[in-house]
DNA sequence: ATTAATCCAGTTTTT
DNA sequence: CTGGATTAAT
């Protein structure tokens, strides 16, 4: 059993009495293995798997629990536990009670947010003053709902007094905002958890326990998701030196408060380090002892072999930096899945990336933009969001950027068009128009005082497309009189409407992309994307070139159908991707992470690269709202990931951005450099 | 007015 | 490489 591999410490955490507990532990503790080991004890004591909720940082960490687990207890008890991120749970709990839900990423809603910002006008009273921009403005809003439960504007006005002019406009425009979602059919990050909040309230949703990892990561909304379910008993474990996302809202105080929160609470330490040795830990003690101290820490060293000090690297320029660490890693004895290069910045990755190529090192890295942001599949997910969800004006504008002729505007107007041939089903509109409207163009007609004629001044005569061999019924509906659709622009509404008319029904998310990708639409679309890349600056096309960029294309599509095999319901595979697509790696070997992505992770060898001031700590980051106090904490994550190698380096210029370095002041307070 | 093409600047951390 | 702004073409 796990609890009999537990030392005395952890072993009273994992067998605490029902209660409020909070479990303070330190890096490298066997923080895992006590969640492990208290799972396992609950499930013991006969408390059902699926009244046990586990609340993780990611998707990943979660998986690796339950696998954990899984060697202890059959598959079929492990698997009704219920497990995941706070958004991956709430989505689950959500969909349990029936709803639809269709996830948009926050650079879609971005964009949404945009299109209602631009309406507004700003004045400017004092021209010093300026109004957020839209992107900014997503994200203040994002943080406050995040961080808050007053209102938008008062909240606002107590972080920048300055933008109190602008106050009623921003909360109009998410005003507009929430209307809008509503009316398309989206759900953000931040509404999945408002959401699930909502429904507690209503349904009570019951657990035994609520097991919280990475607890001093957790922000008010998400400590608001915890006690919405009002359960007896918590098992929350973190370490107050580890909080790396204020930026978030985490809330360091909302693991310091938790006695006082919670009635009974008890607290338990765990104080033996067993992952690093000792001068690797002094070292991350050294630093992280100038931030005050909430709970006193004594770490407690286990590891007496092998006790290699960390060093430091100085490099000229950025450059000769990610060489000699690649040279360095090329000859080390440790494999190549036991070294982590850890970075403040993802900027530092490219770099690092391509020297360790040069030299023929494989790497692993977060599938970031490589996969799922490329057009090819990004298409693919649109016209799937589409069928899901007709509603959804952002995917039908997107698919149709593929269509000769038909940029945002006329997208639009088909849209709306089709919104009311299909009494709100825009593919139903496509389909199945309903035959009472004779012409969807309403809108304009609203211009009588400019002196236009209602609808458009012409309808297009369907007549244009008689030689297309377009079927009968597609020919009769009245979407083909929009005066500004071209014949190539007919054709491409065409082939969403044959792709439409044959896969309406299927569920299966393996055979819808199927028939997609064997669909005249995405031939479109493929070839579309194909002439674009393969097109030089002289704009030559390159014929053999586009053609063999387009079978590249149909290869990804075809990885993602196979991604797909794994899903039986088209809306959950979706939203899985929207959930966990960041989460997957790419590649094998050397892991190249951010110290964000870096946590709860352990590594034999670990580099951390670019230690200027100003890279890190991040200066631009602490003036705006960011604090010395938490790249502190960064640091002290960073150097808690090495086991037993552990090396820092930065370098003294970069020459491509032309400036000059000096180190970062962590490296003075870790005893490397005098100051 | 809308779309397509072209050029330029900028790049934080995550669900 | 992308998002945004500017410009040329329909």
């Amino acid at each position: 059993m796990p609890l009999s591999r537990l030392n005395e410490e952890q072993k009273n955490a994992a067998t605490a009495d029902l209660g409020y507990n909070l479990i303070i532990a330190s890096a490298g503790t066997g923080k895992t293995s006590t969640i492990v080991a208290r799972i396992a004890y609950l499930l013991k004591q006969g408390v059902k798997p699926e009244d046990i909720l586990l609340l993780t940082f990611t998707n990943k960490a979660s998986k690796e629990m339950i696998e954990r687990i899984a060697n202890y207890f059959d598959e079929k008890t492990v698997k009704q536990i219920e497990a995941g991120t706070f958004h991956s749970v709430s989505y689950r709990l959500l969909k349990k009670s029936g709803k639809k839900i269709v996830l948009k990423q926050p650079k879609e809603l971005k964009i949404l947010l945009k299109s209602i910002y631009e309406k507004r006008v700003f004045t400017h009273i004092d021209s010093k003053i300026r109004q957020y921009q839209y992107s900014y403005l997503y994200d203040i809003f994002s943080l406050y709902q995040n961080s808050s439960v007053e209102n938008f504007s008062s909240w606002l006005c107590k972080k920048n007094p300055d933008q109190e002019p602008f106050l009623d406009i921003y909360e109009d425009i998410f005003n507009e905002f929430k209307e809008l979602k509503n009316k398309f059919g989206y759900v953000g990050y931040n509404d999945l958890l408002i959401n699930i909040i909502e429904e507690s309230k209503q349904n009570k949703i019951n657990f035994k326990e609520i097991l919280v990892d990475e607890y001093q990561d957790t922000n008010s909304l998400q400590g608001r998701v915890i006690d919405s379910f009002e359960c007896d008993s918590l098992f929350c474990v973190g370490d107050y030196d580890q909080s790396i996302y204020a930026f978030n809202g985490a809330d360091i105080n909302i693991i310091g408060s938790f006695k006082q929160r919670y009635k009974n609470a008890k607290i338990y330490t765990l104080n033996k380090n067993y992952r690093s040795t000792k001068q690797i830990l002094s070292l991350a003690n050294r630093v992280i002892k100038k931030n005050p101290r909430i709970y006193k820490k004594e770490l407690i060293v286990t590891k007496e072999h092998k006790d290699i000090p960390p060093k430091l690297f100085v490099f000229e320029e950025v450059f000769e930096q990610y060489q000699q660490i690649a040279k360095k890693i090329k000859y080390s004895s440790s494999k190549n899945e036991d070294i982590a290069i850890l970075f403040r910045n993802n900027s530092s990755a490219d770099g690092m990336e391509a020297t360790l190529r040069e030299l023929g090192i494989n790497c692993k890295r977060k599938g970031s933009i490589s996969f799922f942001e490329t057009k090819e599949i990004k298409s693919l997910l649109n016209i799937i969001s589409l069928m899901i969800n007709p509603k959804d004006i952002m995917a039908f504008v997107n698919i149709f950027e593929y269509a000769k002729g038909i940029g945002s505007v006329i997208g639009k107007e088909i849209f709306e068009a089709l919104y009311k041939l299909g009494k709100g089903n825009t593919l139903k509109g496509l389909i199945q128009p309903d035959s009472e409207v004779k012409n969807p163009f309403g809108k304009k007609n609203q211009n009588y005082q400019l002196g236009l004629f209602d609808d458009f001044e012409n309808l297009g005569s369907v007549a244009r497309f008689r030689d297309m061999n377009f079927d009968e019924k597609f020919l009769s509906n009245p979407i083909l009189k929009h005066p500004k659709i071209s014949k190539e622009g007919a054709l491409f509404i065409y082939s969403l409407y044959n792709f439409v008319k044959n896969s309406h029904n299927t569920k299966s998310p393996y055979k819808i992309i199927t028939k997609l990708i064997n669909s005249n639409l995405y031939h479109f679309i493929a070839q579309t994307i194909s002439y674009q890349r393969a097109t030089k600056k002289n704009r030559i096309l390159d014929k053999e070139l586009s053609e063999e960029i387009k079978q590249k294309i149909i290869q990804k599509a075809w990885i993602l159908s196979n991604i797909a095999k794994n899903y039986h319901d088209i809306e959950k595979f979706l939203n899985a991707l929207v959930l966990g697509s960041s989460e997957m790696t790419e590649g094998e070997g050397v892991n190249l992470l951010s110290i964000h992505a870096s946590k709860g992770l352990e590594f034999k060898e670990v580099y951390i690269i670019d230690l200027m001031d100003g890279r890190f700590p991040n200066r631009k980051l602490m003036s705006q709202g960011g604090s010395l106090e938490e790249e502190r904490r960064l640091f002290y994550v960073a150097t808690t990931r090495a086991k037993e190698l552990l090396y820092l380096s930065f370098a003294k210029y970069d020459r491509i951005k032309k400036i000059e370095y000096k180190h970062s002041i962590f490296l003075e307070e870790a005893g490397l450099i005098r100051a």
